[in-house]
DNA sequence: CTTGAAAATAGACACCA
DNA sequence: TGGTGTCTATTTTCAAG
């Protein structure tokens, strides 16, 4: 875990807010020369605190009109099962193993509710399952860097 | 909504897993010509499918260390409020508002517990909250493109 | 880290298939 | 709509201070 200074967190903050900004864009914004900034996201890049870059895509505009959240409690032995579904099936986007008594939380995406049901029904082989439909998401904030 | 081809629904998986790859760079792997494949991408930018480009930050490599999902029932009453603290706590890094039991769900990231504490502490003044702790995250994939 | 120049690349436009 | 060729603007890389 590398220590960051201001200017780092900085960088970090214009680059979550877009991520196509160049490195002399970059650089104007937080006061430094061209170079001085590409050096700086190249070291963050290569660190591992930058990841990489996504575009993101409005569910809705591309027919997925239907975001759930499903929680699902399943057993240690079957864990690994319930994970490897999800993993097949496309409409589950994002995973998170949490603590507590549902241990998997999905994000799904879906076109229209009886697909949504397919894709709880076969979640639910792995045990009870808990689904919420989000109403609104509202903007998610770059992390807040200590 | 726009109707999306093979083509369209091709260019937004490649810039879902790289949001810098160029117009050229993209053309080549969808097999079109780089003016033809930014026009493309140009349309999906204006007329709303691409929301934007992000760097996508390591929370760990940043000191967050604690990744948590806080689900909190409250009131309609006390929503907006809820929502309006949730804005203003850092640490609350996406909300969103879905159905069933718990009201809101939110995605928190802090460097320790007891800070873990305060912010949990200060949404428990709207409702109970239930507090998960992320032990892992699966890499999330693109949206399912219909 | 800065400045300054060079090399590489990406983006934009006109024209044609 | 897409392909080709070209031109310009930007970016990145690399020198040297």
């Amino acid at each position: 875990m590398e220590s960051l200074d201001e200017i780092d967190r900085a960088i970090l903050e214009l680059l979550q807010a877009d991520g196509r900004l160049s490195g002399a864009e970059v650089g104007r914004r937080v006061g430094l020369s061209q170079p001085a900034a590409a050096a700086r996201i190249q070291r963050l890049e290569k660190s591992g605190v930058i990841l990489g870059y996504r575009a993101v895509v409005d569910p809705a505009a591309v027919g997925l009109n239907i975001h759930a959240v499903v929680r699902l409690r399943t057993t240690h032995a079957q864990l690994a099962k319930a994970l490897a579904l999800a993993e097949r099936i496309p409409d589950v986007v994002s995973t998170v193993r949490v603590t507590g008594e549902d241990c998997l939380l999905f994000d799904v995406h879906c076109t229209h509710a009886e697909r949504l049901e397919q894709v709880v029904d076969s979640l639910a082989r792995f045990g009870p399952v808990t689904t919420s439909l989000v109403l609104r998401s509202y903007p998610p904030k770059p992390l807040p860097t200590p």
